[in-house]
Formats: structure tokens, sequence, C-alpha cells
DNA sequence: GCACAAATGATTGACGTACCTCATTTTCTC
DNA sequence: GAGAAAATGAGGTACGTCAATCATTTGTGC
């Protein structure tokens, strides 16, 4: 009834522990028809390898290095500290896990970023960019060369990937708009979208999301054309200056993406009662933004769940180990006023 | 630069590897003085079991026991699924897992049944009961006799366990306050708390939560005494069907405990533009209340993550090893018609 | 059937801890 | 200070896998 070991395979696929463990490491040397033996055996037993024996013999650590793009919001600021912490109270992984930041605003960027990457020494790599073909190229390319690749934060789905890990943006979206109408308490008005880059898969998402329920469920709230706050906040505080000055029937702003605290920036100098607004991310700016009643809703993924699910994930695919998928769903979160969390 | 072992540990301190040995697994024939001297050596040195090798090495699993009321609610039924799932996929834990229901109405019946509980074979409870004297002074006996023990969905906050595996659920409370009060659309008239039993702490923190909030930010919403459906839901249906009819001025009800089929049962019949509702957890009745359009929200907590985190947890606190906080934080999502995930 | 390569077998030593036995030293008791 | 008891040391085996070496068998082309 116990876990069959590679011993029990080498004896019902009749072959030696030599041969089990060439296949089950892939390496060279064996000819087809053993490999389908041993395989069969993995099957009807139900082997799986024993994960913690095999980190504890493994030699080198696995190395696996997270890509970010540059920039330096405050979410990848957060990203970037859950990811150290990770890589040090998860030692016992025996994972070298390095955070590369690296400029990938435009396609030419973003492949010389990625050649930079020495394929060989590169077991896994987390990788959170733009959907452009030369990244997709390049993911491709590293795939083939045998290293693990998984998408953070935002997707990558024509790289081939077997796992994202990050939330569901068209759902977040629709939450936003579930949050942002109802709040809005029924009233007639327009709700104003802040947004990233254009290109910004997550951002799109979110945006088909809110327009879904927005359309559905509230049709008295008109929403206005995307504002591209291009994740900067100065840029998002002027035209939010601009907006509120402009707009007298704003009752609604979606923040949907970096930035938000210049729109909050601006709102403290806004007189009158504010429109509703609902934002992303858990940062310093957000957290105080609700507890200042500037905000009414964030919707945070929380940084630490997608760096210890990378990791887990990376090494899974490495070592040919199952993925626990409800494990690895990323959920959302809302943080409002009254549940802001401790820490 | 790596890490310590065993024998860094027996170096630094003077010692041989077997009283390492003794004093990291409490074996008995060890100075105070030496266990202090290992100790010193332990925190200097930075030592932290290797739990993979641990958990190789050792030759008898784990023994944990889940104990859950008896009551046959949907919940209970998916908390004991994802219980049996994770023992069977995280086999590699070597833990025996074990699903014990019993019944627990009467303090008598609780004592009774802890009693049963052997507690020389068993390293680990996670355990789901009410607050009274009689669990917590039986869970006080087993801690002193070495088990180790965690209160999950409902805490024990007197009977000293290290750790909780639940929602905040007051934090939950707040929230079903606000979705309720926001989709009220700033109408007044009142609102209806339907709870299980009055002494169930789970359900008590509810409240407290969802009455500040509604009191702090919906002035306009008069939130009326809790109705007692003993989480049974032919009773309340029982009592949504009356209060449906009695009261004219329901704009919300928030069902905070088990038995929300049954409210859904009884707004199948009720022709009138329906209350805003919000429940709790994620069942098939509350799914299919959702799409139906007769729930507009569900508090959820996720019931795979209790299971895994509890195993975890009782691990963890078993062999020594540090529990990660962020990661066993069990937090609560949102479902609505809109964002309803796959599964 | 010979030479040669490819495939497979046999065996071994880590990895870090658990758990056991037996010998030896130290400490305590009177 | 003798004897008993307690504390400690020394050492080994096991867990399941990885990773390597070297020996042996099998298959292939000529």
């Amino acid at each position: 009834m116990d876990r069959p070991t590679v011993h029990d395979l080498a004896k019902y696929a009749r072959v030696s522990l030599a041969t089990v463990d060439r296949v089950l490491n892939g390496r060279p040397g064996v000819r087809e028809q053993t490999i389908e033996r041993v395989q069969k055996a993995i099957d009807e037993l139900g082997y799986s390898r024993d994960a913690n024996a095999a980190l504890l013999a493994r030699k080198k650590p696995h190395r696996f290095v997270f890509l970010l793009p540059e920039a330096r919001t405050q979410f990848l600021q957060s990203l970037i500290a859950a990811i150290n912490e990770t890589a040090t109270t998860h030692s016992s992984l025996r994972a070298d896990i390095e955070v590369v930041q690296a400029p990938m605003r435009t396609p030419e960027e973003a492949a010389q970023t990625m050649r930079t990457l020495d394929a060989d020494a590169l077991d896994g790599l987390a990788i959170m960019a733009p959907e452009t073909p030369s990244i997709r190229d390049a993911v491709i390319k590293l795939r083939n060369n045998g290293t693990k690749v998984v998408p953070i934060v935002t997707d990558l789905p024509n790289a081939g990937c077997e796992h994202f890990v990050g939330v569901n943006n068209i759902a977040a979206g629709r939450t936003a708009a579930l949050l942002l109408g109802g709040f809005a308490s029924g009233t007639a008005g327009s709700v104003a979208v802040i947004g990233g880059h254009s290109m910004s898969r997550d951002f799109v998402e979110r945006r088909l999301g809110f327009d879904e329920v927005m359309q559905q469920r509230f049709p008295k709230l008109q929403t206005l054309p995307t504002i591209e706050g291009f994740d900067d906040a100065y840029r998002v505080e002027a035209l939010a200056r601009r907006m509120l000055m402009e707009r007298s029937d704003l009752v609604g702003i979606y923040s949907a993406a970096a930035g938000t605290s210049g729109l909050i920036s601006a709102m403290r100098d806004h007189g009158k009662t504010r429109p509703v607004i609902v934002a992303h991310d858990s940062t310093a700016a957000t957290r105080q933004g609700l507890t200042d009643d500037f905000l009414d809703a964030v919707i945070v993924q929380d940084v630490g769940h997608i760096a210890r699910s990378a990791v887990r994930v990376l090494r899974a695919l490495k070592d040919g180990l199952p993925i626990t998928a409800a494990q690895e769903r990323i959920r959302i979160e809302i943080f409002t006023r009254e549940n802001l969390p401790d820490p």
C-alpha cells in the first residue's frame, strides 16, 4: 500500500535501477522500447517521484530567475520584496532565486534582455512582460532549450506555457464594476477608467470584464474611454485633475493600473463629494487612500502568493511533479476601509 | 554559507550527534545545562531542521485527525471532501489523515467525543468545535499530552493554541455589510440577519463586524435582531417565508450561517423585487443561487486552503518548523454572479 | 562471426535526519 | 570512594533519489 519507489519500478519493468533512473531523468542511452516499458510501469504502479528525497539528493540547486519590467511602480517593489522573502524562507527548496529587472518597453529592448539570460544555466524563468511577438518568440526558444517558463501577473497565452501564475483579470474587472456600480447607488452619470498602456494585456482584460458588467448591470452609468496613465503617478495626477474639472457628472473612477497614488493626490484637492473610486493593488498609497476615505475599494492580488506559487510551479514543472491546481490559483481580495488586514 | 546541519550543531556545541538528536527530538536523558548548550548552538548557527530530510527519515507517519461536528451542512461536506483530497495528494507529507465526525451539540457529548481520541497515537488534531468549557479543557489536556491542536473554521482563543486556521470572521461580517449596504443603493429600510446558533463564535463575530459597518456607514438601514436558523435549511426556509410576509420594508438579508438553501427556496416563491442578499460559503445551492439571481454576493472561505493549511501547520508545530504566516492566512473571496470561478 | 557502438546492469556514495544499540563517562547517593 | 544511575559518545542503518562509474550484454554493419 506504500508509495511505489524506483526499486518497484525497476522490478515491475524488469530493468535495472540505472535504467529507471535514466528514463526518469531524461538521460540518454535508452531504447525507445525500454522507455515505454518503464513508462508503463510508472503509469500502472502510479509512481510519482518523492519530492523530498529528490530535493535531498540533488547536488546543484535549481536556478530560477524572475524577470520583471524595469518600471518602479509600488506594485513591482512589493512583488520584488515578496520574491526575496520567498527566496530566503524557502531555502529548503534548494533553489537559487534571482530577480532581474530589465527594460522591456520596446520589443527590441525586450528581445535584447531575453538574450542576456543564458539558457543553459537556467532551470526556470518567471516572467512578467507584455505580450509582444519578440517576447513570445524568446520564451518559446527558452522552452525548447529545456527551461521552464511561467508567466506571472500578466499572461502570455501564445507562448505555450503550462501554467500562468496570476489572477483572472477579466474576473477582477467584473468585480471592480460590481463594486463601483453598487456603491454608486443607482445615480446616473459617467464613469472614468484609468489604464496603463493600451497594449498591456492585464489592463485590457480588466477593462473587458469591467465593461461587460457595467453594461449588463448598470446601464445608467456611462463608461468613458480609457485614460492612459502609463503607470505613472504624475501623469495620472495631471489627467485626473483635468478630468475632475471638465466632467461634472462623474460618479465613478476605476483606476485599473498603476499610478493610483497620483489619482489620490488629485482627489485630495478636490473639494466636492468625490466619485466612487475602485483601484488595484495593495500599496502604501492605496492603503492610506482607503484609510483617508479617498478610495472605496481596492482589488488586491497577493504578491506573496504569486511569488511562492511561481517557485512551486517552476519546481514542479522541472521535476515532473504534479501541480495542485487549487493551491496555485491566485485569488483576488477586496480591501475596503473596514477590512484592511493588520500588516 | 550552506545551511547548518546537525553535524555542525554537534561540533559547535561540543557534544555528540546523539545528544543533538536527543535535544532536537525531545528525547530524555540530557542535562538541562547541555540542552541549553545545544539550544545556543541552534540559535547562533541559525539552524533549522531540513524538513525534507526529516520527512524522509521518519519511520512512522504522523497521525492527524480532523474532528468536525456531526451536522450535515453542505459546507461541512465540502470541507470533508477537501480534507480527503489533501490527504491523498499530499501523500509525500507522510501523514495519516483521518476525518472524525462526532456529536458536539451539548458539552457532555463533546467531552465524550474528545475522550475517545487516544492522545498517545495522535500527533495532531484539527478541530472545528464551539467554544465550550469542556471542549476547551479537553483541548488543553491533549496539548499537555504533546498533541498539537489547531482550531479550524471557528477559533478557540482560550485553549492556548499556537495558530488558528480560518478566516477573520469580523472582517467577513464587515465585508458582508459593505456589499449589502452598497448594493442596497441608498434606500432606507430594514435588514435581516439569519444566524445559526447564538453561541456559535463565528456567527457572533460576523454579526459584530456586520453591525459595526452598518451603523457607521449605512445609517439609513435598520438592522433587525438575529433570526436563528440553527444551520437547518428547512427551518431557515420557514422563518424566511414568514419574514417576507411580515416585513414589507425589507431591503436586505444577510445569511450569515448555514442553511442558505432554505432561504433561496423561500425566495423562489417570492414574486416581488427581492431584497439584496449576501450569504456565506460556496455550495451547490449558493452557486446556483447566484446564477439564478437569488443572491447578490457570497463570501467564501476556500475549504481546500483550510485543509492544506491545517495539515501544514500541524506538521510544522509537531516538527518544530517555522510557519509562514502569510501563506497560512485564510482569505475570504467574494463570489458574485459575474465572477463565479469555473469549477 | 568479428569489431564496434549502443544499451543495459550492477554497484556505490552522497544528501540530512530519525532512530536504534551498546559502550563509556560523568554525576549523584550513601 | 564504591556502586548505582544518569548522561553522553560512537557508530550504524534506513529513507528514496540523484549521479556517477565500470562492467556486461545486446544489436548492427561488414
